[in-house]
DNA sequence: TCCCTCCGTCGGGCT
DNA sequence: GACGGAGGGA
């Protein structure tokens, strides 16, 4: 017998005259990165070093090296970022590169379970449950466990599902998870993991899927079937992935299994960047990928291009207060910057009021809104802002906080939507039927059991309905008849479950008017999905922002102001930053405060909104805080105590009649 | 029996 | 502002 072997093509041209210039555009680090071709490498980039850009880069250096696209994997932390890097790398090539495959482990993990569900004993059509959802099936499935335990205090839904997430993406039994964060309720142990277990066994009997899921099925697919993963990770000729430092055991689990055919996976993140363990992301991830990676490449970014000095050396020196130790100082060439400022607003009004004075006055000086952005703790914390903004009809986009779809008129709709793709979706029946007169939870149930052991009939058949809902019922089943003759046309079948829902939302609703405002839009942005499944899972893997509807109708030829959470404004720049709300309890969070790790993350946030300025850093705080009790003092972040004058320059605001006006 | 409204309690960041 | 228990009304 004569062998012959075959070469790996490893894509590479062999004489590479690349089109692009990256030695002269890179550094030599970025450089090293962009040229790494074969097997596992970490890229540590301290904030602002172009590790945007270096994946940018890689991604084009690798398509002209002759790389199918769609063999390359770049998994990202949102698909705006995966969208905005391939949107650069076909801005730097070509189209190609717009071809690549970018996402989110979440979705990744949805495309690939939808293909090969049979092997998870899902069935195709499968649904996801968002967060809300999510709550709403444990509360179904608790309700008979929660009788038994009446008088005695018992975790509420969203309590439930943080626990069962918890201890699904740290890999932990429930119980430790109870006894580290929720030792109150240890004594329940035995009933919640019952309720866990019904969580299950409804989901996987109803076909549908929570977050979680998403990534425990793509592990379980991969590890149980050789065939599957060596067809998927062969596919995946070079594996991505942004961020690393907030991926957790599992999405490190899934990197490999990814790339396991070959072992090309780059991994890139910043340790002090870590912010989300409180959904099991742990630092220590990208700390030890080169012990769990052999032969490990480690390529380290630290120059920063992004910030003048006196905003690297405030972030140097707020993350030199971390408990656990960074080992990173970031310095830059750009010359010059002004010094931080520190400022103390009387009331929040007033904090509101110099903002916007503050931007407008930027705006004169020839700043486009789109360049400065406001950032804070939590989604709330710019309710007075928005308010202001308003009300000076500044534009702005709101990123984090209240999303779209949370919104109960648009879920209200979604529903209907949700039944047409999966009819044994009991949740959604649920709240569909909910929306009739005379319909409560005991009807709604007798009525979804019925339709479950009669599936294909109508409900006229069941004898349990009563004149009161009877027209009703009709009026419902003929609308979803038409749902499903748009299964195809998203745009029209959200106009109609709105024009049946209309009326019912009236009814429902005091603030109808901008409710049904916000309903139109929404049958007019559904026009862009292919048909309802896919418009359910882009909606739910992929949440719009509240504001977003009404902005980019709004929108004229400026970009508008971005309001976001921290969170939100990861891996983003702007070239002005005002962090506001700057107070203690609000960053660091009252829940942290307790626990030296959770106060570490804190800082780090903290860390990750300073980093994202490029030229100028407001850090502003009111000193009287409102609430229900009346008027009180608060107290600026902990994290401010001690930071020197040279660092951060105080401002104090006076009121026009004074002789001058914000003076430092 | 079931539905609905009222009121005390608790509240985060994201896919 | 949302959840969930309690009590009044059809």
């Amino acid at each position: 017998m004569k062998r012959f072997v075959l070469q790996q093509d490893d894509g590479r041209a062999s004489d590479a005259s690349y089109r692009i210039a990256y030695a002269e555009l890179l550094n030599e680090q970025q450089y090293q990165a962009v040229m790494h071709d074969r097997g596992p490498a970490l890229v540590i980039a301290g904030a602002g070093t172009g590790k945007t850009r270096t994946l940018v880069y890689r991604v084009a250096r690798l398509v002209e090296d002759g790389m199918e696209p769609r063999a390359i994997l770049l998994l990202t932390f949102t698909r705006r970022a995966a969208k905005e890097m391939l949107d650069k790398a076909a801005s730097v090539l070509d189209e190609r590169c717009s071809h690549v495959k970018g996402g989110t482990f979440h979705h990744y993990c949805n495309q690939l379970l939808h293909t090969y569900s049979e092997h998870i004993g899902f069935p195709p059509n499968f649904t996801l449950l968002d967060q809300p959802d999510a709550a709403d099936t444990i509360h179904h499935v608790r309700a008979p466990l929660a009788a038994k335990l009446r008088g005695k205090r018992f975790p509420q839904k969203n309590t439930l599902l943080a626990m069962f997430s918890a201890s699904v993406n740290r890999q932990q039994p429930l119980y430790d998870i109870l006894a580290s964060a929720y030792p109150q309720f240890l004594q329940h142990h035995d009933a919640i993991l019952e309720v866990q277990k019904r969580y299950s066994e409804y989901k996987s009997m109803n076909g549908v899927m929570d977050f979680d899921d998403l990534l425990v099925y793509t592990h379980k697919l991969l590890v149980e079937n050789e065939d599957i993963r060596n067809k998927v990770s062969s596919r995946n000729r070079q594996v991505m992935v942004d961020e690393y430092q907030d991926t957790n055991a599992l999405q490190a689990g899934l990197a490999r299994l990814f790339s396991s055919a070959h072992g090309n996976l780059m991994a890139v993140g910043d340790d002090a960047q870590s912010i989300y363990a409180f959904r099991g992301a742990d630092f220590r991830n990208i700390l030890t990928f080169p012990e769990q990676f052999e032969k490990c490449r480690i390529i380290r970014l630290e120059e920063n291009y992004r910030s003048v000095q006196p905003v690297l050396d405030l972030a140097n020196t707020l993350i030199s207060k971390a408990s656990q130790k960074f080992d990173k100082k970031l310095f830059t060439r750009k010359e010059g910057g002004d010094l931080p400022g520190l400022v103390k607003a009387p009331c929040e009004r007033d904090q509101s009021r110099f903002v916007c004075q503050m931007l407008l006055q930027l705006r004169e000086q020839g700043l486009s809104l789109g360049e400065i952005a406001i950032l804070f703790r939590n989604g709330r914390d710019s309710y007075d802002l928005e308010w202001e903004l308003n009300k000076r009809n500044i534009p702005f986009q709101k990123f984090g906080g209240q999303k779209f779809s949370e919104a109960a008129h648009i879920r209200d709709i979604l529903a209907h939507i949700k039944i047409i793709v999966n009819p044994d979706d009991q949740i959604a029946w649920n709240r569909v039927l909910l929306l009739l007169d005379g319909i409560g939870p005991k009807t709604a149930q007798e009525l979804i059991s019925w339709l479950r052991r009669n599936k294909d009939r109508s409900f006229s058949d069941s004898g349990l309905v009563s004149k009161s809902y009877q027209q009703q019922l009709e009026q419902l089943s003929i609308v979803l008849e038409e749902l499903n003759k748009y299964r195809d046309e998203p745009g029209k079948a959200v106009a109609s479950a709105v024009a049946y829902y209309n009326p019912i939302c009236s009814k429902r609703f005091d603030d109808h008017p901008k409710r049904l405002k916000d309903l139109d839009s929404f049958a007019g942005l559904a026009a862009s999905y292919q048909n309802l499944e896919e418009l359910l899972q882009e909606l739910t893997l992929d949440p719009l922002d509240a504001t977003a509807v009404e902005t980019e109708a709004s929108m004229k030829d400026e970009d508008p102001l971005v309001l976001s959470t921290i969170h939100s404004a990861k891996g983003l720049e702007w070239d002005t930053v005002f962090i506001v709300q700057c107070l203690d309890g609000i960053i660091p969070s009252g829940y942290s405060v307790d626990d030296p790790q959770a106060l570490d993350e804190e800082l780090r946030l903290l860390y990750v909104a300073c980093t994202r300025a490029m030229e100028r850093l407001f850090v502003t705080y009111p000193i009287t805080k409102e609430s229900s009790f009346g008027e009180y003092f608060s107290n600026p972040s902990r994290f401010l105590n001690g930071i020197p004058e040279k660092n951060l320059e105080t401002w104090m605001l006076e009121e026009e009649s004074s002789p001058k006006q914000l003076t430092s």
